[in-house]
DNA sequence: CTGAAAGCGCTTACAG
DNA sequence: CTGAAAGCGCTTACAG
């Protein structure tokens, strides 16, 4: 029944052709912009498409050619604004090319991760840009290469045999505890959160590293719970260290933007009684008040960055595998002051 | 060259089939796992498909049934937290279904969603979901129904045509008029931004007909601009007005967190000097100090329910329109007192 | 520039 | 339960 209907309704190719008069190889040639048509023929033909309603059917044309024009973006957390900024830039740039991006949330599950991996190839996906889940094993890049599958990795990499867009975390942490050192601070707190990946110890690390270049003890590490509304009240943590800090570096925006009212909610100036830096650096860092000194990673541009290489990857599947680290800026606001 | 290296490397049903010793119209029982092949033959080819690497070509498949297990989703901005919300629950429930979502930016542009819903169409997705751009006319619709495209409308609508998921804004505006009523106001404004839409419209309706009904005038409306970076130097606007407000609402939660941080700039105290009440309550508003008392519009059980209703839709297309309008909550919490 | 033919990987009746 | 055949809508050489 619906068969039939469609039967009738779908307007295809060689419909196109005979209103035109042309044959089919001819309408093709036409859909595809190509040269070899003479332009009488050619406007012949998209007149009859317009007339017809003809749309073009990129699944059948997927069985022929290999692109199928879409690409996959899988990320662990599609709340957090820092995906969404991510995947804002990463549509961007794909739309521009004429792809298409099928969106999915792995939750940071890996085996839900797999099971959007498997789905994504049945969909016939020209590559997948990913944010590995966290245990994410280095394995899957054997796999994703054993499939043939141009992938890139953004902000957490799980393999080096896989392209990767991310930041340097570390010279973030350096730029972070400099600026904090330089007014004064010496018990400087790190306080993190979440399950543990490539960027979360590449913060930890830099942040140890930066800690002892200048001297400076750097094991007040604060682990934080996951959701933004029980950060404010785990505040009390800060300062059941051995040594009470005088700074905090923040693991990204979500500890800012908890600790920052949790540090209000005991009645402490930020920027006064405790100095304070964000990670991550989202729209929020100019709406919290005091403004929000903070780390910019700018995940809009590493969206863009992922899509552009992926684009590349897919044109040109043995280059060999590229880095591309984005430096971080210190946005210096408001919310440190000199240790009290 | 990679069209001969495929040839080889694809598997494909007859690789199954054969390896299994089986027919491929057997093969392709198996895959959709129908009753009519018994267990042992279907282990065989099971084991058949592990052992050759079988995926499954969704696209191919598409050529012959009409489902390409793929929805598309269109939003005006993908950076505003709220649409990344509702996309969060979009995704979730079309993707328990074993579907796939296209995600695309329309950039509140008429002409881009255009651009967009043909390309969507040209992969020949089941349904879309659709916040339609700013603008859009309601003729849309039609060309809709000409397409036979199932579609739900989220957040905004043009027509009544199509199915609708939204919220009722006008008894948030209520809930909130209502609320400020009660501590003593009088002076209410309304902080308005972007572009016109039904759920601006319907929030500047709500807004006049709860203040209409209890008396109060309703004209203090005031514009802010779009990015929350100037919004926090145009509090000024609240008091060039002729009656300066004792109260404001604010538009969304952008509005909210611009002017909370404005009013902070300026020395004043929040639910002392002035109240404010947010709207859209995004996880922003337990972050906020004071904590922000907003109305509530859970844009991801919006998300949820339009991915419910499109699966609906395409499962039945002759169901007439729908029209599911969400409740809003009033979260009290601290940005609100009595007028000084 | 154009036509005829083969084929991409699947599903669907239709016989057995 | 299984096999053979036709067809979904396109593209790609291959001849003319």
């Amino acid at each position: 029944m619906s068969f039939e209907e469609r039967k009738k309704t779908r307007v295809t190719l060689v419909d196109v052709a005979r209103q035109a008069n042309v044959s089919r190889a001819t309408a093709s040639l036409v859909l595809r912009k190509s040269p070899l048509v003479g332009s009488e023929t050619r406007m012949r033909v998209e007149q009859a498409m317009r007339d017809l309603g003809y749309v073009y059917n990129i699944g059948a044309a997927r069985l022929r050619v290999e692109r199928s024009q879409i690409i996959g973006a899988i990320v662990p957390n599609l709340t957090n604004p820092f995906f969404a900024e991510l995947l804002s830039g990463i549509e961007e740039v794909i739309g521009a090319t004429g792809k298409v991006v099928i969106l999915a949330n792995s939750g940071d599950q890996v085996e839900r991760q797999e099971m959007l991996l498997r789905r994504m190839r049945e969909h016939g996906v020209d590559g997948v840009i990913l944010c590995p889940a966290a245990r994410t094993e280095s394995a899957l890049s054997d796999q994703i290469a054993d499939w043939g599958m141009p992938v890139v990795q953004v902000l957490r990499h799980i393999s080096l045999g896989l392209d990767y867009v991310g930041v340097d975390y570390a010279a973030g942490m350096r730029q972070a505890v400099d600026y904090l050192a330089s007014l004064g601070h010496e018990k400087i707190a790190f306080a993190v959160l979440g399950p543990i990946h490539s960027a979360y110890q590449e913060r930890v690390d830099g942040f140890r590293d930066a800690m002892l270049s200048r001297n400076l003890d750097p094991r007040i590490l604060i682990h934080f719970p996951t959701q933004l509304g029980e950060i404010a009240n785990a505040t009390h943590l800060l300062f059941d260290q051995a040594t009470r800090p005088t700074a905090v570096i923040c693991f990204n925006h979500i500890v800012a933007l908890g600790l920052s009212a949790g540090l209000h909610d005991r009645g402490l100036t930020i920027g006064r009684d405790l100095s304070l830096v964000g990670f991550d650096d989202v729209a929020d860092a100019e709406a919290i008040r005091p403004k929000l000194t903070s780390v910019a990673t700018g995940p809009v541009a590493i969206g863009e960055m992922a899509a552009r290489l992926l684009v590349e990857r897919i044109g040109n599947p043995d280059l060999p595998p590229r880095r591309v680290v984005n430096d971080t800026t210190l946005h210096i606001r408001q919310s440190c002051g000199r240790p009290g």
